[in-house]
DNA sequence: GGGTTTCGTTGAC
DNA sequence: TTCCAGTCAACGAAACCC
């Protein structure tokens, strides 16, 4: 057949961004009509163009794999082929039939909750959601092509009688906890994923109980109807990967049950598309059937050798267990979160004025919702997606951990500030590395002590950052034994010090250009800035105590309060054109920026891929 | 050269 | 009329730092 005269007489068939891999109660659906409904929505717009972007990318990706392939040798193939080997010995030793997991998912759980709640939507095509973006469709609207993640907009022209209800999410917290109060009687420790899919080891119910896997599902299943009003999907297997696969076997309303046999596992395994796996998307799907003509999870285990060649040891490893058909068994220990965000999409502006002012009110949402949960980090993301749908991430750590709206604002403005001028649909922000709350602590982690700050000969440093001293938490520096004597008065004259926010290749600057001191260990005889050595050995600037014997020491340390007072000084612009001369050399945007797929520079394959090669 | 940070990508719901 | 979300986690590579 000839692709590229198909692909111009149905251009859509080749726009598979979305919604080509059918869903539960999307059996009948008319796939070509849907997607080229989708197609002609679409076409000539930015987001469109985005996509076929990314089409691209994920073309160059594959691509790229493919030429690695080609120059494996047979040596190669076969050094691969027994590492494959041992790999698969070493996993199917492993492999752990004793437990038995069952996974639960909530039959269009949003739509379900809309639906009791308001029974005349009963039977009629719905979508939870709006114009900009559905959650959840019911099944009548399935029949549509109407499905999760698709615009509004574009499910109403599949659709023309779509009911569009707004999202309420604490109503389907209510009966997401209703759910819980079930899965725990099965299994006080279930694991849930989100509000309506939660995974629970029964083995101790299937045993104690003497209970078979369907008798066990079916009485949970009717649990959850009895006590919630809503029915839901479960399957049950030896893993949970494999209990996720079953649940969605007869969905809506059914389960179905692998049992704990290698035999029944393999021949259920053997022709599953992988696409059925968690983990595997789009395109992990494409990279491994267009490369390595992989589509079932039998295919993986025929292609060891390849797998191994061409993938990291985290990857094959999962890829092969997924051929054998092994998964999570324990459970694994609490989970602390790990980073906390919130983002929103606009109508695109590059207004300056109002993109500061969305940035307030994203940071104020942060911070509320880190205050909620009592979370301090260090590690802020700033995520912008600009009107040509293009999504970037700028960071930054932090030297101390923060949480109020002002610091968050503070630090997120500054990373703004090196990205402006820009047209933005959308910002975000994202706090990570969180304070450890067992100890307690709110030193700088990265700090030094005070023998390390003296040695590393770097007093300003980025690890000394002056700004984080502003905030009312300034138990800065405090885990040195010297400082961590400091009395209020001593802290107020640190507090002295601080100059306006300023980013940190200013402060670098600022360093390399602090030599003007003398050798007294005063700051360029600016009287402002003199430190004297109250007792002899006590600055008293900030109450460092350093003995006389420590002149150098003296010195970086006076070199300190320069760089303190000379921020002070660019505040008021005085010394600002002698001081920062260098500055524009070392904006943030200097910084690495890895070519992406929106600077028409596609990252190689092999960039991604290199961990692969290793065992070469 | 190894550990850490930053950034982009993928995937799930 | 409305015109493609929000949240979280994980991985991997390159840059950065020492």
């Amino acid at each position: 057949m000839d692709s590229k005269s198909e692909g111009e007489d149905r251009p859509w068939q080749s726009y598979h961004t979305a919604y080509t891999n059918a869903k539960a109660g999307m059996e009948g659906v008319d796939k070509e009509k849907v997607q080229k409904v989708v197609y002609e929505m679409s076409k000539g717009s930015k987001y469109f163009e985005n996509e076929q972007r990314k089409e691209a990318y994920i073309k160059q990706k594959i691509e790229n794999l493919g030429q690695q392939r080609a120059k494996l040798t047979d040596k190669d193939i076969a050094h691969f082929q027994k590492i494959a080997e041992k790999k698969i010995v070493e996993l199917e030793a492993s492999r752990d039939l004793t437990k038995t997991w069952l996974h639960t998912d909530m039959d269009a759980f949003y739509a379900a909750v809309e639906i009791l709640d308001n029974p005349s939507l009963k039977g009629k095509p719905l979508a939870v959601g709006g114009m900009s973006m559905i959650c959840t469709a019911s099944y009548e609207a399935r029949k549509f092509g109407v499905r999760a993640a698709m615009p509004g907009f574009i499910a109403r022209k599949l659709c023309p009688d779509l009911i569009f209800v707004p999202t309420n999410f604490d109503k389907y917290t209510h009966f997401s906890e209703l759910t819980r109060k079930v899965f725990g009687r099965y299994d006080p420790n279930f694991i849930a994923t989100s509000l309506d899919e939660a995974y629970l080891n029964v083995t101790e119910v299937w045993s104690e109980r003497g209970l078979s896997g369907e008798e066990v599902a079916a009485e949970l299943r009717g649990a959850i109807y009895d006590e919630t009003g809503l029915t839901c999907s479960v399957g049950v297997a030896p893993n949970r990967m494999l209990a996720k696969v079953c649940s969605d076997i007869n969905k809506p309303n059914g389960q179905f049950i692998l049992p704990n046999d290698r035999g029944a596992v393999m021949t259920f395994i053997s022709s599953l598309p992988i696409r059925k796996i968690g983990g595997i998307g789009k395109v992990t799907e494409y990279l491994l059937r267009d490369v390595l003509g992989i589509t079932t999870c039998d295919d993986m285990l025929k292609n060891s050798a390849l797998v191994c060649a061409l993938f990291s040891d985290l990857s094959s490893d999962f890829f092969l267990s997924v051929g054998l058909g092994i998964g999570g068994t324990h459970t694994p220990e609490n989970r602390m979160r790990k980073s906390i965000s919130t983002e929103r999409t606009f109508t695109a502006t590059s207004d300056t004025i109002l993109l500061f002012q969305k940035l307030a009110d994203i940071a104020e949402t942060l911070s509320s919702d880190m205050q909620k949960e009592n979370l301090w980090g260090r590690n802020l993301t700033l995520k912008l997606k600009t009107s040509s749908f293009e999504v970037r991430t700028r960071a930054v750590s932090l030297q101390k951990y923060i949480s109020s709206k002002e610091e968050i604002l503070t630090h997120a403005t500054n990373l703004l500030k090196a990205e402006l001028p820009l047209s933005l649909r959308l910002m975000g922000l994202r706090m990570s590395q969180f304070r450890d709350e067992d100890k307690h602590c709110s030193v700088d982690p990265t700090q030094k002590t005070l023998s390390e700050f003296i040695l590393s000969g770097s007093s300003h440093s980025k690890e000394y950052d002056s700004r984080d001293i502003s905030s009312e938490n300034s138990d800065f520096l405090l885990e040195d034994k010297n400082l961590s004597e400091l009395d209020g008065t001593r802290e107020k004259e640190h507090r002295c010090l601080i100059s306006e926010p300023e980013s940190s290749s200013k402060r670098e600057e600022l360093g390399d250009s602090s030599s003007g001191k003398d050798t007294n260990g005063t700051c360029g005889g600016n009287a402002n800035c003199e430190i004297q050595w109250v007792d002899g050995y006590i600055c008293s600037k900030c109450g460092i105590e350093l003995p006389s014997g420590f002149e150098e020491e003296r010195r970086e340390h006076a070199d300190y309060h320069l760089a303190q007072f000379l921020q002070q000084e660019e505040k008021t612009h005085v010394a600002r054109d002698k001081v920062y001369h260098k500055l524009e050399h070392s904006s943030p945007k200097s910084k690495r920026q890895k070519a992406s797929l929106h600077g028409g520079k596609f990252i190689p394959i092999d960039a991604f891929f290199t961990k692969g090669k290793k065992n070469l």
